[in-house]
DNA sequence: CGATGTCATGACACCGATGTCATACCTTGA
DNA sequence: TCAAGGTATGACATCGGTGTCATGACATCG
């Protein structure tokens, strides 16, 4: 590979010309430039992030890691949505900016970790991003003070600064809304309390009930695990015929996530139960791959994944451009940021009487 | 940052020796080597891979370029499974080797293909691989002749390296074992002739019946562009109707994939139509959160994105490592790889007969 | 006319590692 | 006793850029 002595030497000049000419930050002559630059273009030169690096000390690289550091005591499973629609969001943020981002997975093992973030180290990344699968609390090693770090879909007990879906936000406003379109008996199948999405989410939907003034009705209310191998499906069957049979049942099926609510289509159907004539069904995610190509088109709630990378990647540039001026030990325990996502409202729930809200925003942020 | 000759100052010795410690390619006093190990500790001194690299001109670092260069006139949808799966499978095999994965994305931008590739080389990468969102044909600028490129799940005509999914032979062993489950009657429910899936699926589903000397209807072979916005559903409507109505309707639907099987179960539940009991279905990609969790859950072909990953990774650590003795100038050529994945058996398909076939193998590849 | 300023360029040191070579000490064996 | 060889360490140059400072050629101004 060609060095700037190369470039240097094929026109006739100083490496230090060429380099003003590579950077632009001094004057150079017009004839003496377009030697150089066509002594660049011959050699196919370009220079060498490395020597670079070594005397500026700016590496432009910034780290992403992702995957499974849960402090939930049992293997998990991620309850919705890829978290690599995160990694989207992020490396669009970084790709309009001067950043070059390293994206490192942990492969499930949190144990690697620790070695990642070293090697991030090594190449003096200026900061890092910890992605995690899906909504949790972590825990992470300290990392050097001129390293800026920091959380998205976690959070952890430090202050580090962090990124969450709202999903106490997002579950009211679904539910607001389903309400709005005349629904009186709506149903919530949550996922199970020990991760956050299924111990947020029924808070969003006893919110918009007592918003409304709709009394809170425990046989409306049930939890089902979908992680479970095979035993767990039938729980669902048990669920939906329990509330099919109330002596006032539910008109409207709202689901712990897109997932669920697949699942409860066929169950539905395979009892007669007509989508959404007889029975509306809601989830949660816009999982779009099923939410989309369901019959009929799901209403949901989108979980804002690619947002989520956005604003991390965004918040961990001010980080970087030091928008930090006091405080310079210890973080003050920011309060990690909502992002929520629009109802994504189809046709699987039925209009009982004309909505009083006619429109939503589409894209919401905190 | 510390640097080594920080930790040298704090050991009382010199920077050679302190890379010897850190290097162990000379021999080092126990005593000494403790007292730079703890001044390392001390210092929490992480070296610079930038400083390194200029005297060893080694890198480590490999360059992964995701996004659509796709050659196809009209701006096109990607057909199945997120690309990101094959990111996954690279990212597994690289984090078991010795090397760093740098990610991009042209976040559909294809014109910022060149400005990716000048960023990578500018940090000395080893080697490239770009991954395409589904299986095409692509056109990537020429690459300098010391950095290494594989192609994955697309192929150019200069003869780089490739790895493909064996789209014909996958179809073909669905196809295959739906016959041994006693099916003759097979209709088929193709993607768009455009895409490279749409072109070799419909070939490996007449591979297989004439393999069993069964006759080729064109009757039972349609084609179903999932793309289209809304009118197309109802495309979708009419053919399954039409094949419902024919004097002798086929025993299973085998669909272009499983977003489309998706769509399928649907319509045929709304005619009143059992899967599998009246109607059975068969999909493609093994798009695990359609198939999976559909009811009842969907037999389908896994599309080995993963493996397809690993494979690439392995392809370019074997050229990076000098696996190219002869040769010069310009590759032989090579013929890409291709990988095929398993029929995944569920009970979206009936047994209409013991099948001949007791047990496929899980994982297979060429 | 001499002082000052701008433009264009080069010499040189330096960033933080490592490769090469030299050196001093200690063992071992002829 | 001295050469030969292994062990442990350091001095120094070097990788490829860029920051600092110096220099020479002109132009401008009081």
């Amino acid at each position: 590979m060609a060095t700037i002595y190369d470039v240097a030497r094929a026109a006739g000049v100083s490496p230090k010309t060429v380099s003003r000419v590579l950077n632009g930050d001094a004057p150079v002559n017009r004839e003496t430039r377009e030697t150089i630059e066509a002594a660049i273009a011959d050699l196919g030169y370009v220079p060498s992030n490395a020597a670079r690096m070594m005397r500026s000390n700016r590496s432009g690289l910034v780290g992403l890691i992702t995957g499974a550091i849960s402090l939930s005591p049992e293997p998990t499973v991620p309850a919705g949505l890829p978290d690599l629609f995160i990694v989207q969001g992020i490396q669009t943020a970084f790709a309009a900016s001067d950043k070059t981002l390293m994206i490192a997975d942990t492969g499930g093992h949190s144990d690697r970790v620790p070695h990642l973030i070293q090697t991030f180290l090594r190449h003096r990344v200026e900061g890092l991003i910890y992605v995690a699968e899906y909504h949790q609390r972590v825990a992470l090693p300290r990392m050097p003070k001129d390293v800026h770090l920091v959380l998205a879909n976690c959070y952890d007990t430090a202050g580090t600064p962090a990124i969450l879906p709202d999903d106490r936000r997002g579950q009211h406003d679904l539910v607001a809304r389903v309400i709005a379109a005349g629904h009186r008996r709506i149903a919530y199948i949550g996922l199970r309390p020990e991760i956050e999405a299924g111990r947020l989410r029924p808070l969003g939907y006893r919110d918009a009930l007592a918003e409304a003034r709709i009394d809170y009705d425990p046989a409306l209310v049930e939890t089902c695990d979908l992680a479970g191998r095979d035993g767990e499906p039938q729980l669902l069957w048990d669920i939906i015929d329990r509330m099919l049979a109330l002596p006032s049942p539910p008109t409207v099926l709202c689901c712990g996530n897109d997932k669920m609510a697949l699942r409860v289509y066929g169950i539905l159907r395979s009892r007669g139960v007509k989508v959404p004539d007889d029975m509306s069904v809601a989830g949660y995610d816009n999982y779009r791959v099923i939410a989309e190509t369901l019959y009929p088109p799901l209403t949901t709630v989108d979980l804002p994944y690619s947002a989520m990378g956005v604003r991390a990647a965004q918040t961990l540039m001010a980080l970087i451009r030091g928008v930090r001026p006091d405080d310079p030990q210890g973080l003050p325990h920011t309060e990690p940021v909502l992002v929520a996502g629009p109802v994504c409202w189809r046709q699987s729930v039925t209009e009982r009487r004309s909505a009083t809200v006619t429109q939503f925003k589409s894209v919401r942020e905190d």
